[in-house]
DNA sequence: CCGCCGATCTTT
DNA sequence: AAGATCGGCGGG
């Protein structure tokens, strides 16, 4: 099993800005199998028009507006997953998306679910890759990470985030593209595209 | 390695 | 009609 101490409500629950580079080098576990966070992507609300949120709670994106460190799950493009962990506090939207990991365990359960992987790099490295390879969909959304009923969770198992992580725009956005809002660890194979 | 394009469906 | 994506295909 992964070893390492469950991240508690208070690390989640602050700007997405400040949340983002201090998830990289966690680790997400879940059923089976575990990867470490390389890359993330910070989420706003109202200002934020890149955001699920910009335009105020909807179904889809009430779990951005509840309690910090749940797991806000979305369908996208009509086939693919992506999973935010939310930040802030309850009434203000923010969260940060996951967008790469490196496989740390459950390696052959990965492998099986990630089929078209031609190259260990192709397991985990994007944000709709992540979620099938670890098992996480719908069912998921709202999934709270600190009590872990759901067998998903974050753990520090003693690696710091990078000293200086790498920066840049958000990736395939067209609103609120400018914002340098994503992280990453430099040097890693398992970055997005 | 890079760019283009189709798949597929929810949300606006 | 666009979208917080991915994978296959063709070209260099």
């Amino acid at each position: 099993m992964t070893r390492g101490r469950r991240l508690r409500r208070a690390f989640y629950a602050r700007s997405p800005l400040e949340l983002a580079p201090d998830l990289l080098n966690k680790v997400l576990v879940a059923d089976g199998c575990a990867g470490r966070v390389v890359e993330v992507e910070a989420y706003c609300g109202s200002d934020d028009p890149g955001s699920h949120a910009y335009r105020g709670s909807t179904p889809r994106t009430e779990v951005m507006f509840g309690q910090a460190g749940h797991l806000y799950v979305y369908f996208s493009y009509g086939m693919h997953w992506c999973a935010n962990v939310v930040a802030e506090q309850p009434g203000t939207a923010g969260a940060v998306l996951l967008r790469a990991v490196t496989p740390i365990q459950g390696i052959e359960l990965i492998r099986s679910r990630r089929p078209t992987a031609k190259r260990p790099r192709d397991l985990c490295s994007g944000p709709a890759k992540l979620t099938q390879a670890l098992g996480i969909d719908g069912s998921h959304d709202g999934a709270d990470l600190v009590s872990a009923e759901q067998g998903l969770t974050i753990v520090d198992d003693g690696t710091p985030p990078p000293h200086r992580p790498g920066r840049s725009p958000r990736i395939g956005l067209t609103q609120g593209a400018d914002r340098p809002w994503r992280w990453f660890v430099e040097g890693s194979d398992d970055l997005s595209r």
